[in-house]
Order: C-alpha cells, then sequence, then structure tokens
DNA sequence: AAGTGTTTTCACTACGTAGTGAATTAACCG
DNA sequence: CGGTTAATTCACTACGTAGTGAAAACACTT
C-alpha cells in the first residue's frame, strides 16, 4: 500500500533508512503498484522522494545513485521523479536544498560574543559538528560532501560552498581584523571537515565511537589554538 | 602512432593530464587504430593503461570513470582493458597498488626520534603531506580518497587503511604508551586528511594557493600540540 | 620452421540508465 | 457540473556501459 500520510509530517514510518545496508536493500512486501491517475488526498510524495533521493545520495553518492532506485525507495514510478524535478541534477539539487537537508550554514545564528576567542571557537565547532551529528542534518550533510569529493566537476561546487562559509565566518568573527584570520579560518575549516569525516562518513575507530561532548572536548581546545594566536606559524629552520 | 616507448619510462610524453580539466578532454589527433594483432618491441602498453586509469580515476572518482574512457586515453581498445584486468575493479585496484601509486604510507620509513615529539609531529606531517604534494603520487592519493569517501561501500576500504595507517604510526611513535595514543593519533590523521583535502582535492583558497613549506609551518606547531600532553580534552562545562 | 603463448583489435551481447510522450485519475475553480 | 490543472503510471526510445569470444599479428621457445 501507498504510505497514507495526509499531513507533510517530515519523517513518516519508512522503511530503514539506507544509510549503513551497502547490501541489496531489504526486498519490498508487495509491489502492489496502483494503476495511473492522481491519488486522493495530499500524497506528500514530492517530500517522500526528496527524503529517499537524500537517504540515498548518502549512502551511495551521487553517480551511483539512480533515479529508478530513487523511486523505487519512494515507491512512486521513476517518470515521476523525472516530473517533479526533470533530471538528476534537479533531484540532487533539490534534496539538498530542502528543508530536509542544510541549506547553508552560519546563516541563521550570529556568534555570540565577538571578541572571545574561546567562546568563538567552541561555538564554531559545536554548530558545525551539530549538523553531523543530528540524525535530521546528517544525510544532507553526508550527500553534500561525498558528491563534492567525488569528482572534479562536483569539486567546484562544494569548494565554493566551502569557501564561502568559511569567509562569511572569518568576516563577522572577533578575529576579522586580523591579517591572516582568512588562512586560519580556512585552516578551522579543513581541520572541522577531516574530522567530521572521520567519524561521521568513514566512521574510523575510536573518533566514531565517541559520546558527542567527549569528541568535543578534545577538538574545541585545539580549535582554540588554531584561531588565536598562541599558535603561529613556524617554518622548518627556525625552530625556538 | 602508438607512443613507442621501449623503456618502462614512468611519464612518457602523453597528452596533458587530465587533472583539472573538467570538460571533454582534447580531440585525439587521428585515431588511426591499427589493426589487430601484436605490436613489434615492449610497447609498454600495460603501464600506460595504468597512468591512464589513475589520472581518470583521480579527476573523475570511481564511478564516473569508465573502462571505454581508460582505452581512449591509452589509446587503446577497451578489449585490452579488461584482458589486462579482468573488471573495472581490478583495474582499479591495479592502478591504486602500482608503482605509479602509493602502496602503504608509513612503511618504509620508520620514526627517526623516538621520543622526540616536536620532531615526530614535523616528521608525521611531512611525510604524509609529501604524498599529496609530489605530482608522482598525488594522482594516487587522490584516487584512493575519491573513490573512498564515494559511497558506503567503498569507504570500508578507506576505513580500514586510514586506520591501519593510524595505528602503526601510534604503535611505533614515542607517544605509544600514554592510554589516549590512539586517540590522538586518530584526531591527528583526521586532521591532516581534512587540510590535505582542502588543499589538493578542493582546492580551497588561500590553502591551495600556499607555497608547501609555508603550508607545513601551519601545521606543524598545531599538531604538535594534538601529540603533546599541553594540549588536554576539556569538556563544555569544565572550563578553567 | 613449427608451435605455443601473448598482445591487440573487432564484432557482438546483455543490461541498466536517463529521459519522453501519452493516457489515467483526482483536485481545484468557476 | 464542466474545464483546467496537477499527480501518477505505462510503454517506449536512445544510449552508454561492462563484459565475451574469436581472430590477427607478433614474440619466444625448441
Amino acid at each position: 500500500m501507498t504510505p497514507s500520510r495526509t499531513d507533510g509530517s517530515p519523517t513518516p514510518d519508512r522503511k530503514p533508512s539506507p544509510l549503513r545496508a551497502p547490501g541489496p536493500a531489504a526486498k519490498k512486501p508487495r509491489p502492489l503498484r496502483a494503476r495511473s491517475g492522481r491519488r486522493p488526498g495530499d500524497s506528500g510524495t514530492r517530500e517522500q522522494i526528496l527524503e529517499s533521493a537524500l537517504h540515498l545520495f548518502a549512502d551511495r553518492g551521487y553517480a551511483r545513485t539512480t533515479i529508478r532506485a530513487i523511486a523505487e525507495d519512494a515507491q512512486v514510478d521513476p517518470a515521476l521523479v523525472h516530473h517533479f524535478f526533470d533530471n538528476k541534477e534537479g533531484v540532487f539539487d533539490a534534496a539538498v536544498n530542502s528543508p530536509l537537508s542544510v541549506s547553508s550554514i552560519f546563516d541563521e545564528l550570529p556568534p555570540p560574543l565577538e571578541g572571545d576567542t574561546t567562546a568563538e571557537a567552541s561555538w564554531l565547532a559545536r554548530t558545525y559538528l551539530s549538523f553531523w551529528e543530528d540524525d535530521e542534518t546528517r544525510y544532507g550533510m553526508t550527500a553534500i560532501y561525498r558528491a563534492g569529493l567525488a569528482d572534479s566537476a562536483t569539486s567546484a561546487t562544494l569548494r565554493a560552498r566551502v569557501e564561502e562559509s568559511t569567509a562569511k565566518w572569518a568576516a563577522t568573527s572577533g578575529y576579522k581584523d586580523r591579517p591572516d584570520a582568512e588562512t586560519r579560518a580556512a585552516l578551522a575549516s579543513g581541520h572541522l571537515v577531516g574530522l567530521a569525516l572521520m567519524r561521521y562518513v568513514l566512521q574510523v575507530h575510536p573518533l566514531a565511537d565517541m559520546e558527542f561532548e567527549e569528541f568535543l572536548a578534545w577538538v574545541v581546545p585545539a580549535l582554540e589554538l588554531r584561531l588565536s594566536s598562541e599558535l603561529e606559524p613556524r617554518r622548518a629552520g627556525t625552530q625556538t
């Protein structure tokens, strides 16, 4: 049966999410495809397609995710996906920019304490990593980074996204007047992105097994130093 | 004409490497396919195929690299690629484990100064990042990370690789007796991987524009702190 | 020189995929 | 209730891909 959700609830009951399920998906109980034609009520199918797409893009990356697989996961005909989103790129963009995903980090919340370096580093790490930690937004983050790192064509999009986030944060933080603010912000971004990929995408031990607060406890002090003047660059021969 | 290289030189003259060339490849001057049959002399075609494969995997990732594209780049018939390496996965494994690539980092060189924390951090950063910086090995690194981050199936391979490198380094370094050695090594790995991806894969400004030594000058001191006891984890409420 | 093994291309199959156009059913609006 | 619009499936095309099997040209033995 088609899931009969008359409301627009963002997370209806559905098959187990495909993330961390590498093998062939569990067989659907019955295909039981209904005939052509519109369904009664507000089906919410569009959102269902976006959710399936986001989960599959997060699990398989862009290239290995097929429109047919999205349609099957959402229990609709593949042509309906084309009807709503034209082509595969349209599905990806819509899924990644949907309310189910993450639009632009550091947009809504301004930094709390300008000038307080430790508070700013803590806020930065907690805000960014929360997008990974939260079940609601992790799929979007995974999809974005998987797709963006996949090949040199898609890397341009992710590069722009990262540079924009980094620049925005650098410009509004208390470090903005320092000449190396941009460099430090980029280094901090790389630091955070790398740790997030280790913990949430690759799931390397022991980072993936920690509690979130313990993870933060390791990350935040290092980030504080990166952003503070205590940590200065030092070239190879110039050790004091 | 088929490139007539009778020696096994690793980098013969070939078309411009496809990395950073997102569009359709430059059209080959003349197809001029020879008829069937073996060519006179030691053609070195096998190595040519591996080199083309490595460059294309680095540029387009695994899924978007086709055997036909590899064959075209190497100016051979696609069936020859199958003949040498069976299937696509075989091509990838052979390319990534070939002398043109990177077999296993931290295998050959042992750490120089056990117990000297600053020297060990510096050696770790320089050794790892040199694989990215060097033209000869960068394609292998890019291919490995692009493929390994692409989807949850291939992530298992990269996770094993990273965990093995991290564990090996942690076990042989001067930190090995500390209880949190494994954690610190994993954090340092994530730090380095993230910065490498920013600089070499995404090519984020300004990290991608720096001189290598300047980049190292920023990275090494942070890594020293991560590995030393100066930097301790600190939970949210317990700020001193 | 005869025979065996290796390199190389050709011709071909099987399959999955993105995308299209038309037909069907329902919602919406006067 | 009649007409338009939106949702949905069906049947289909066009295409690219991985992989196979055989034949041709050469190398390497004995």
